[in-house]
DNA sequence: ATTAAAACCGACTGATAGTCGGTAAATACC
DNA sequence: GGTATTTACCGACTATCAGTCGGTTTTAAT
């Protein structure tokens, strides 16, 4: 151990000087920045926030402490950075999949199988689900939850409710209640061993507390 | 500061000595225990689990910090009694308001309300829906927690289903989902400030959710 | 060239969870 | 009764780790 870091940036080409310069800082910072990111990601992930130290972070970014104190306040402040981050990498990827879906109702559905099998085991479940409200409080996390996964709840049903679908009715709340769900059925997925098998099990069972709210004939 | 206690207990009456007397040590245990739990039980709802020292817990308990190490393995296993007691007492709450209800599902409706109000504000929602998840692990806060609140909900429902007023389909994920509808639910209400107003609609949203599952003819 | 500002370093500090050797009280055994 | 053992309790001490701080190097402004 001890390789440290004696690159940690090439110049690369100078344009202007004066005029044009101003992003050699900048990249500097945006480097060093997404090491610690990528490191803590990984601990963070693997390890837990908990058993995670600042030293390792340092260590693994390959930077010394006071830098990961330079650009985050407190070990908190890289959580929430690295959460943000997992964060919209799922969002993006569960909105492949539920763009794929006609209906609304169903892209929901899919959506959310997907939200199951991505946050059931692995680093990911371990940041959004396990270490997620622990670190940031639940309400933070659902402030942030909201403005990613969690935001597109409330959409789909306010689509929902204007295809007609869905009885008409105050959305923030139904969305909240079913986004709780959601949670909670990724949660009981991730600590099973039959993963596939529960997560069907949960992906049914919200699929016809959805279909209970479609309007019927 | 500095009271510290001389009397710990009182040798009560003493009846017979060898044949019946084993209960000194006993209550010694269960007094000490006690006091160190009404301590952190008190701190932990005021200042939550992480602001709350050893330290403070023993001079809350009036006994040394080697005395609740005596009792108790580690913090998390002290914080992990209280839950459990304060698990107890919220559920007993809860039963004799659901009691009083005639419907499965109305007696659902209103045990869920009282939960909103009791987790809402609090020493008793901090511990429940702050520091619960946080210290004990969702995995292990949900298993306590279906030992005591979250289980009722199956129940609820198998009667439910029993008597015709949904329709028949697996108990465990639609118990699971409603049950984090219904987490999901109070944690948003506790983060505002019109705890009233937000419980009812909730409420509202919560009985439409289970209304919506109910059989139509 | 000079000055300022931002990035980075790593030894140090403060707080606190948990330990450990020791004392006192209760219980078991003769 | 006395002696040994087990259990409750004590509080100074240790280990760990988040966060600090004065100092150094690199980049940028003038």
């Amino acid at each position: 151990m001890r390789a440290k870091n004696s690159e940690h940036l090439s110049p690369s080409g100078r344009g202007g000087r004066k005029t044009r310069a101003m992003a050699k800082q900048a990249e500097r910072r945006a480097a060093t920045t997404e090491a610690i990111l990528t490191a803590a990601r990984r601990l963070f992930g693997t390890q837990g926030f908990a058993a995670t130290t600042m030293d390792e972070i340092a260590e693994g970014a390959s930077v010394a402490k006071g830098a990961v104190y330079h650009h985050f306040k407190t070990k908190e402040a890289v959580f929430e950075a690295v959460f943000d981050q997992v964060s919209r990498d799922l969002v993006a990827e569960i909105d492949r999949t539920a763009r794929a879906e006609k209906d609304v109702l169903a892209a929901m559905v899919a959506g959310t199988q997907h939200y199951f099998a991505a946050t059931a085991k692995g680093p990911t479940g371990q940041i959004i689900l396990r270490d997620g409200p622990a670190v940031l409080g639940w309400e933070r996390w659902r402030e942030i939850d909201a403005q990613h996964f969690g935001g597109k709840m409330p959409r789909a049903l306010s689509a929902a409710m204007e295809a007609g679908l869905i009885a008409r009715q105050p959305v923030e709340p139904l969305a909240r209640l079913l986004l709780g769900a959601v949670t909670e059925a990724a949660v009981a997925c991730a600590g099973r061993a039959d993963i596939a098998r529960a997560g069907a099990e949960y992906a049914r069972a919200f699929k016809s507390l959805v279909e209970a709210l479609r309007v019927r004939a």
